[in-house]
DNA sequence: ACAACTTATGGTTTTTATGACTACAAGTAT
DNA sequence: ATACTTGTAGTCATAAAAACCATAAGTTGT
């Protein structure tokens, strides 16, 4: 039935992505400015419309490339926004999804066709955004902030190659609550998620720490089973 | 725009509900048996048709009432459901819901207008469903063992005065294993959600509970801070 | 070369939570 | 009165967490 509108569209449900990184012990959300459309020049998360014959995650993942060129990455639902008067033009239900990636694989990114600009901003200096995305946004941050604590997701966010310290202002920044370094390094490495390299940091202007990774089978291992993170 | 069509109705969303409840030491899930189209005779999630002008909470908790006669219960949103071909008849989306209802308030369900009977089922002998109605259920199963350790919501399967075994029953027929009574009364009585009554159970064949009820107060810091229910 | 500084990393101590288990209390049924 | 059932209190060993202190291993400046 379906099958002979392969690019149609439907009409009343769009897709929307928070899509985070971190950056400099920042985490950041990157945004689109509109090229054209009555939120021509503002700011807002990347998404767009469905087709008829795929799903809201196909959907999301094809959105993501076409309009950033990002693929292959964490990326789960966060639930349905459906307030009626949320969308000005017509009543539009946009299901919300949330992905984090690991920023410096992903240095040329393109303002897909529908807008004008692509960039990166701090999560915290974002103050205003187009529709309701700016709730949106604080749904995929309290799920993130909720997800952390329990599966070992923050991994996707750093480089393959990360420092104990790394990890930890990674876990500070998205809580919001300063840890103490022993202490963290003992409970993180008891869990038995990361494997230490036989290489160290450089070009620092200290004392190298060690390298480490996270070992693919205890993470998943830990993502079935889910873990306690409590700091 | 949208307010000139009260009475309408989004063509390709509806609403489906996982609806559970506790009884007798069993995880139950309340199910209609549809009157009439394609799943005539059928059982399947009680679910709906989304008006034009309300957003998909209200649809879920006007669903529940229309069709159970159930209100005011803890009801929160799963996610979207949107395989293409999840549904025969054409391309629909569907916004799962599910719901926490203490059984014993409910005694007279009746069947709304396209249903033909509601009946409670233990969810241990569900085995099929109409669509993906099952998953769905599953969905639901699985975010409650999450939620039921992260959120005081388990109290609101229960009657206002419950005993602290009913209490530690309800968590081991959820979680699916067994617990320790003494432990279970220590772990639980520390935080402070329970308000000891001045009442005992009544017409028991051994010596009576304390009957508690759950502490609002606390209810409400638990609720947003979260905690650890790891037994 | 040496001191001053920065971050990494290894320990210690105290407190607290947990799990396993024992024991007794307070009722009911025979 | 005794056996039986469930409720409730307490003990003890173990493990984890939190708050620290101390030292190691580098860099930078003089």
């Amino acid at each position: 039935m379906a099958k002979q509108y392969e690019t149609t569209i439907l009409d009343s449900i769009t897709i929307d992505c928070v899509i985070f990184g971190f950056n400099q012990g920042a985490l950041e959300v990157l945004l689109v400015k509109h090229a054209d459309g009555i939120s021509k020049d503002k700011w807002g998360l990347p998404g767009g419309w469905i087709f008829t014959d795929e799903s809201t995650d196909a959907a999301a993942n094809r959105l993501l490339l076409e309009l950033t060129g990002i693929k292959d990455v964490y990326l789960e639902q966060l639930r349905a926004f459906s307030e009626p008067d949320r969308f000005p033009v017509s009543r539009v239900i946009t299901v919300g999804y949330y992905a984090l990636i690991k920023k410096q694989d992903w240095t040329g990114l393109k303002p897909g066709a529908t807008a004008s600009e692509v960039a990166w901003f701090k999560v915290s200096d974002v103050e205003t955004l187009i529709y309701d995305h700016l709730h949106i946004l604080g749904v995929g941050l309290r799920r993130l902030r909720r997800r952390i604590k329990q599966e070992p997701i923050g991994f996707n966010l750093l480089p393959e190659k990360f420092t104990l310290l790394q990890l930890m202002h990674l876990y500070e920044e998205i809580l919001g609550y300063e840890m103490d370094k022993p202490n963290f390094r003992r409970k993180i490495l008891r869990m038995n998620l990361l494997t230490a390299l036989d290489e160290k940091q450089k070009d620092v202007s200290h004392r190298a720490a060690t390298l480490y990774k996270f070992n693919p089978e205890t993470y998943q291992k830990l993502l079935e089973k889910g873990f306690n993170f409590e700091f």
